[in-house]
DNA sequence: ATGGTCGTCTCACGA
């Protein structure tokens, strides 16, 4: 089983790339941020031509977040318990044996602004959360824009990004939290070299000079992380013609237990 | 050269 994740900047604008992606990478789940779609315009049926069903919790011009199954979805829920929010960060599910968590973090704008200080928030209770989903589900996946870079091996240019948002030291200690509880990066499972990037900035050509940060992860549970047998970043899409900024990530697993 | 680009609810804001 392969599952994927990819913020897409904009569902409207970036569903070709999607199917044509899907195409390619034929993966069994595809989990997207930043849709910017409200429910009534999800592409529902391209979808499903393209042999995918569709979950999805979405709003107008910001966020949204969607889960795309080649299987049946099952147990679906919205947001975080206990934080009431209008913006639409969080769709979790159950895809066979597969729990997943699918997940947009919140940007944080600058260390020290009022977007900061709700990122952690956020990120606080995201951890209690996840406590009761990895207490409740074995086989756990938490995906998406996490809007933090782990380690400074994630950063092209640490040194400029010190103590910066997406790299701030509470920010990765949230994310470390998260590790805490049991989960792995799994890209890290199977790679130690730095130079991996998921988000290139649309400004300066940072694609092109290689000036990225790894900020979208597959984070797995125990169960999960004895079973992967590959974590990657596909950087090819962000090179496509009006690319998101975005690139998607991939993780695959030998046959899973059933549930 | 202290910006530079995208997407959207577009002359402003969020990322």
């Amino acid at each position: 089983m392969r599952i994927a994740t990819w913020n897409v900047n904009s569902l409207n604008v970036r569903l070709p790339h999607v199917l044509d992606w899907l195409r390619e990478n034929p993966v069994e789940v595809l989990a997207l941020q930043e849709t910017k779609l409200v429910d009534a315009k999800f592409p529902v049926e391209a979808l499903r031509a393209a042999g995918y069903e569709a979950i999805y919790a979405g709003q107008s011009a910001y966020n949204g977040v969607a889960v795309l199954s080649r299987l049946p979805i099952s147990a679906v829920r919205t947001g975080l318990p206990g934080f009431e929010d209008p913006q639409q960060r969080v769709l979790a599910c159950t895809i066979g044996p597969l729990r997943l968590v699918n997940l947009y973090v919140p940007n944080g704008q600058a260390v020290g602004s009022d977007k900061y200080a709700y990122k952690l928030a956020w990120l606080a209770q995201l951890r209690d959360y996840l406590q009761t989903e990895l207490a409740n589900h074995p086989q756990l996946a938490v995906v998406g824009d996490f809007n933090i870079a782990p380690e400074d091996r994630d950063v092209h240019d640490p040194a400029a990004w010190a103590g910066q948002v997406l790299c701030s030291e509470p920010e990765r200690a949230a994310l470390g939290a998260l590790l805490d509880l049991g989960l792995r990066d799994s890209l890290r499972l199977h790679e130690a070299a730095g130079g991996i990037y998921s988000w290139w900035d649309y400004r300066m050509q940072a694609f092109r000079r290689k000036r990225g940060l790894r900020i979208d992860l597959i984070l797995v549970s125990p169960a999960l992380a004895e079973r992967c047998v590959e974590s990657r970043v596909d950087a090819i899409p962000r090179g496509w013609e009006r690319p998101s900024d975005h690139a998607p990530v991939i993780a695959g697993f030998a046959p899973l237990d059933g549930v």
